[in-house]
DNA sequence: TCTGAAGTGTGATGAAGGTCACATCTAAGC
DNA sequence: GCTTAGATGTGACCTTCATCACACTTCAGA
């Protein structure tokens, strides 16, 4: 694999809307110790699975360390990208909650360690923490109207340019916040892309190279800039103008 | 409109493990007057909308008596229903956590009444009230497990064969538990099958005639039979044997 | 510097299903 | 019984993409 393709680098283009995602950031220390009394710590290899999409779900994982991706039908060609999972972030949390089996895979994209509750004392530890019970409330909100954004812009997408477009903004918001410019670092390889919104890799290869042709993006090597972004939207929104 | 297919019939056959999806049920009456002393209730004509995909959120609405149905750009022809609301259920919920605008419109199907609580006192009911915040907890996980199952059976659905076989199957179960058997009564023209599954009323009518053809399913004025439930899973599990 | 594996560009082909355009059917209300 | 609006059945056409196939490029490590 090519270095500047790696894994290593993908969160930070991905939607980070979810760094809030952390479940005892800034709670006061003795709810962290109540958290920390009922945790069970598990090391995990790079490339290994954490739990497995249809798996009867014993409890919630809370990834302490590394990187690890979602991940619907593993089995390659299905397999869909959902999203990328930072330190902090609390995994099998509605499928523990609703007590049915895990939706998704997780695997690990680097070395990661992960904190495990089960079932049962963590819902235990909801109904003593009300703090820790807020914060899920706001994790699972926020989870919730992210997965109605995700349904809205890639699956109703007329298209996979729409798609492709509404992704290519997302980097652009995050390379904004973090002051990168319109100058980005195009962090996937197009088969990833391709998982991600739900298309072909050759697909991506062609809308890419339409969108350069076009000018409304430039790439040079893995400098990815945007020109164009009102031309992104255009697209992103109904019906594709000219294409 | 024909009376077999009015909007009164909806709810019983849509995915109901939402029943659950009750704010206060068997709540103690002190924690249920904390929520009514907050509470405004309005009344809602049939078809008029309670609240429009895109405002942004005010607080969430409790669905006291009617029918209501969640959809997504209900401009005509783009329109698709995300799912139907009874009485009790919780509308604008993640919206109102995440602090976003209301992902969906929500159009009252019958005379409609819904309690409102303001974003601010909502969060403080929250935060008062914990078992309450439990309930919410329960809600948000329940409804983030089923938008997974759509995104899995909807939208990656690999035909329109397979998510109309999923749908069927559906109201299959949901016919088993009230003891309908085997015949159930279709409640939904072609082309409000369409707007949930995300395909198109012709495409409905196709694929249901070739369902009948192969002996799969009978329909016989609005009693739909369903056969051969093997069949239906076969379709809805992956590839399609011989379509 | 080679070599190989992964990533990228591009054409040809075909299938699925959206869309348009009708014909027909059904039930509700007169 | 009529009438009529909505629901359903069906053909024709056409766009979009997935898929297959293969050439070319780039980088990593031997």
């Amino acid at each position: 694999m090519r270095a500047t393709y790696d894994s290593e680098s993908l969160d930070r283009f991905f939607d980070t809307r979810l760094s809030v995602n952390q479940l005892l950031k800034d709670l006061p220390p003795e709810i962290v110790q109540a958290f920390d009394s009922l945790k069970e710590t598990n090391a995990y290899p790079k490339g290994s699975t954490i739990f497995a999409e249809g798996q009867t779900s014993r409890g919630v994982y809370v990834l302490s360390q590394g990187r690890a991706k979602l991940v619907i039908d593993p089995c390659r060609k299905r397999e869909r990208i959902v999203r990328l999972a930072e330190p902090g972030e609390v995994l099998g949390l509605s499928a523990t909650i609703a007590d049915e089996a895990y939706e998704v895979s997780v695997e690990a994209l680097t070395a990661c360690r992960a904190d495990f509750i089960n079932r049962k004392e963590f819902l235990r530890l909801l109904h003593e923490q009300p703090q820790i019970c807020f914060r899920v409330v706001q994790l699972l909100g926020q989870n919730l109207h992210v997965s109605y954004d995700h349904f809205r812009l890639f699956e109703r997408a007329p298209s996979a340019a729409a798609k492709l477009a509404h992704l290519l903004l997302g980097w652009y918001e995050e390379a904004e916040k973090t002051g990168d410019g319109t100058h980005l670092k195009m962090p996937l390889t197009h088969e990833s892309i391709a998982r991600i919104i739900g298309t072909s890799r050759e697909t991506v290869t062609r809308t890419l190279g339409e969108f350069k042709n076009k000018q409304i993006i430039n790439i040079e090597g893995s400098i990815l800039m945007i020109l164009d972004r009102s031309a992104l939207r255009a697209l992103q929104a109904q019906e594709q103008p000219q294409l």
